[in-house]
RNA sequence: GCGCCCGUAGCGCAAUUGGAUAGAGCAUCUGGCUUCGAACCAGAAGGCUGCAGGUUCAAGUCCUGCCGGGCGCACCA
C-alpha cells in the first residue's frame, strides 16, 4: 500500500534527477524513511543530498530544483517540502489515510507485501540435542524463529521451518550410558556417575519409566547392550518431550530432520566428494581438511579464519562433515534462501558453514546465520540459575510454567536476537503497568470493550464506506491513523532484516497512541456521525494490534 | 592472544542501518476517575551516547587505538 506510493515517488524522483543532469546509471536505489518528527512529514528522502554532491551544487538548491521538476499524485501526497540541510519531506494526503483506516477497520490485510516474490526460505532453529529438555536459549530461538517465519510469510516468502536432530554421535552415546547407569542405580546397584554424563533429574526419571514398564529385564545385559536399547529409546523420549514443550509454547515445525538420515544415505561421503572435486580439500598431518579459508566474500576477504578438519587422522569424521552434508541437503532441496538460528556457543561456526554453503552453490548473500545470544534469568534482581528439578539449569518448560507463554515470548522478542538478554522473571509475572505485555494486551482488551459498549448502547456497526473520516481531525486521531499507515512498512523492514524486535516496539507505540486518544476523546457519544468515525478508528487499531500480536505468537485477549 | 556480543537518563532498553532537536518505558515528583476498562492519561525532571583520534554536508551508528563487562576458542559434539 505505502509501497505503491513509494514506487511512484521513486519513479518521479528519478525522472526529476535525470532532468537536472544526473546520469541515470549512477542513481542509487531511492530509499525513504519515516521521520521521527511529524513536522518532517510522513516520508523523507535524502536523495537531494546525494545529488548535490554529484552535481556540485548546494544541497538546499538541489532539493528545490528537484521539487520544481517533481510530479506527484495529490490523492496520495498532499504536500512536499525541502527541509533541513537538503531533505525532501512528503506529507501523506488525508484521503490516503482515510482509505487505509477503512481497510484496517474492515480487517483487510493491507500490510502484506510481495517483497519475497514467492522465493523459498529454509529456516532452521532450536535444533537442540535430543539428550535433555529444552533450555531458555532454545525458548528464545523458538520465539524468534517463529516470528521471523511469520514476518517472511507476510512479506511474500515461502517458509519451511526445520528442526535438525543430532541423533548420532558422542552426545547420544553419553546419554544412553547415563540412562543405563541410573537404571542400575534405581535397581539398587552401587554406581559411580561420571562427570561427563548427564546429571539431570530427568535421566533418573527416564530410567524409572523403563523399570515401571519392563522391570529389571535389562540387568542381565552387558553395558553395551543396555546402551543399545536405552540410547534410541531415550532419544525418542527426549524428542517427544521437546516437541511437546514447543507445541505448548506455540511453536511447530514443518520438518524434523534426523542426522541419521544423512548417514544412511551416505550423504557424508557425497559431501566430502563434492568438496574434493571442487578442489577444496587437502591432506595434512594425516587428516583431511576443508580449505575453508580459500572461500572469499564480495570484498575479497576469506569468510573463515582457519582451515577445518573434516576427517580426523583416525579416519572418523568430525562434526563439521555432517553439518556440511546437512547444508548441502538444504541446498539440494531447492531453497532460495537458507537461514540458521544458532546458539551463543556456535558463533565460531559462521565462517566455516558459510564457506561450505558457498561451495555447495548457494550465493553467500542468500545464506544467513543468526545467533540467539545468551539469556540471564534474574529473580529478585539476582541471577537465577539453579533449578529444583534439573539441578543445573532452568528448562524452557519451567520458565513457561512460571511466567506463561505470552510473557516469555514477548520478553524474548523485545530485544534484538544477537544481544545478551537479562530476563526479569518477577517483571514478566507482574500484571501491572511495569509489564509491557500487559500494556498492549490491555489496549486491545480496552478497544474490544469500547466496541462492545457501542453495541449495547445501540450504536450500529459503522458502515465503513459512508463513514465521514474527515471528522478524525484531532492530533491524537491523526497520530493513530499515521501509525496504522506505517504498519506494513514496519513489518517489511523487520522481515528483510530478520529483526523481530521492531514489532513489539511498533505495537507498544500504537497502544500508547490509542490510550492517549482514548483518554482525551469519547468514542460513543450523542453525535452519531462522529461515533461512527471513531468506532472505525477503534476497529482499525484493534485489528492492527491483534495482527501484530499474532505475528509475535502472543494472544490478544478481548477481556483480561 | 584471536573472534563474536555489549557499553546510550538512576535501571533495563530504542534510535528506521550514516540523517534533522538522541527517544519511549520503569523508578522519582506533580496533576487527572460521577460518562465507553485508572492494568490508563497529562506534565516535570533526568544525557560529554565508556575514552581519544579519524572519515564527511551529516557519526550513538563507519574506521583506528585504548578502557570496562559477557561469551567462545580443539583432529570435542
Amino acid at each position: 500500500m505505502l509501497e505503491r506510493v513509494k514506487q511512484d515517488l521513486r519513479r518521479e524522483l528519478k525522472k526529476a534527477l535525470i532532468n537536472s543532469g544526473v546520469v541515470e546509471a549512477e542513481i542509487p536505489e531511492i530509499v525513504f524513511e519515516t521521520p521521527k518528527h511529524v513536522k518532517f512529514g510522513d516520508l523523507s528522502s535524502n536523495i537531494a543530498l546525494w545529488a548535490a554532491k554529484k552535481l556540485k551544487k548546494d544541497p538546499r538548491a538541489a532539493a528545490n530544483d528537484l521539487l520544481t521538476a517533481l510530479k506527484f499524485d495529490r490523492a496520495m501526497i498532499s504536500r512536499v517540502e525541502p527541509a533541513g540541510p537538503g531533505f525532501i519531506n512528503f506529507f501523506l494526503a488525508e484521503s490516503y489515510l482515510y482509505a487505509l483506516i477503512k481497510k484496517a477497520a474492515a480487517g483487510e490485510k493491507f500490510y502484506t507485501s510481495n517483497a519475497g516474490g514467492g522465493k523459498s526460505v529454509n529456516l532452521e532453529f532450536v535444533s537442540a540435542n535430543p539428550v535433555g529438555p529444552l533450555n531458555v536459549v532454545n525458548a528464545r530461538a523458538a520465539a524468534a524463529g517463529n516470528v521471523i517465519c511469520n514476518l517472511l510469510k507476510n512479506a511474500g516468502f515461502l517458509v519451511t521451518k526445520e528442526f535438525y536432530i543430532n541423533n548420532v554421535g558422542v552426545q547420544t552415546n553419553t546419554f544412553g550410558r547415563s540412562i543405563s547407569l541410573r537404571y542400575l542405580e534405581a535397581l539398587g546397584q552401587k554406581i559411580e556417575f561420571p562427570e561427563d554424563c548427564y546429571g539431570g533429574e530427568y535421566v533418573k526419571e527416564i530410567a524409572k519409566t523403563f523399570i515401571e514398564k519392563e522391570g529389571s529385564k535389562y540387568l542381565s545385559l552387558t553395558e553395551e547392550e543396555r546402551i543399545a536399547v536405552f540410547k534410541p529409546a531415550g532419544v525418542q523420549l527426549m524428542l517427544d518431550w521437546q516437541e511437546k514443550s514447543l507445541k505448548n509454547y506455540g511453536v511447530e515445525f514443518d520438518i524434523w530432520f534426523k542426522e541419521s538420515e544423512l548417514h544412511e544415505k551416505k550423504e557424508l561421503t557425497r559431501a566430502f566428494k563434492v568438496l574434493e572435486e571442487k578442489g577444496m580439500t587437502k591432506e595434512e598431518e594425516g587428516a583431511r581438511w576443508f580449505t575453508s579459508t580459500a572461500v572469499l566474500n564480495k570484498e575479497g576477504n576469506p569468510v573463515d579464519d582457519k582451515d577445518r578438519v573434516l576427517i580426523k587422522s583416525d579416519g572418523t569424521p568430525t562434526y563439521l562433515l555432517p553439518d556440511i552434508a546437512y547444508h548441502f541437503s538444504k541446498i539440494s532441496r531447492g531453497f532460495d534462501y537458507i537461514i540458521d538460528i544458532l546458539g551463543p556457543d556456535h558463533h565460531g561456526y559462521i565462517g566455516r558453514i558459510s564457506a561450505a554453503v558457498s561451495i555447495g552453490g548457494l550465493p553467500l548473500e542468500n545464506f544467513r546465520i543468526l545467533i540467539a545470544q545468551q539469556v540471564n534469568l534474574l529473580k529478585d534482581g539476582k541471577p537465577f540459575k539453579m533449578s529444583k528439578r534439573q539441578g543445573n539449569f532452568i528448562s524452557m518448560d519451567e520458565l513457561v510454567e512460571e511466567v506463561g507463554p505470552d510473557a516469555a515470548k514477548y520478553f524474548f522478542l523485545r530485544r534484538s536476537l544477537d544481544s545478551h538478554l537479562d530476563f526479569d522473571i518477577d517483571l514478566a509475572k507482574k500484571q501491572t503497568d511495569e509489564n509491557p505485555v500487559f500494556y498492549v494486551q490491555y489496549a486491545h482488551a480496552r478497544i474490544c470493550n469500547v466496541i462492545e459498549f457501542a453495541k449495547t448502547s445501540g450504536i450500529k456497526e459503522p458502515e465503513l464506506d459512508t463513514v465521514n473520516y474527515a471528522l478524525l481531525a484531532s492530533p491524537e486521531e491523526a497520530g493513530l491513523m499515521r501509525k496504522v499507515a506505517c504498519f506494513a512498512d514496519t513489518l517489511q523492514h523487520a522481515a528483510l532484516n530478520y529483526d523481530p524486535h521492531l514489532v513489539p516496539k511498533y505495537i507498544e507505540e500504537l497502544a500508547q497512541l490509542y490510550h492517549s486518544f482514548y483518554a482525551r476523546h469519547r468514542v460513543v457519544s450523542e453525535d452519531k456521525e462522529l461515533s461512527a468515525a471513531r468506532l472505525a478508528l477503534c476497529l482499525g487499531t484493534r485489528n492492527i494490534i491483534r495482527a501484530g500480536l499474532e505475528i509475535l505468537g502472543v494472544t490478544a485477549p478481548a477481556k483480561m
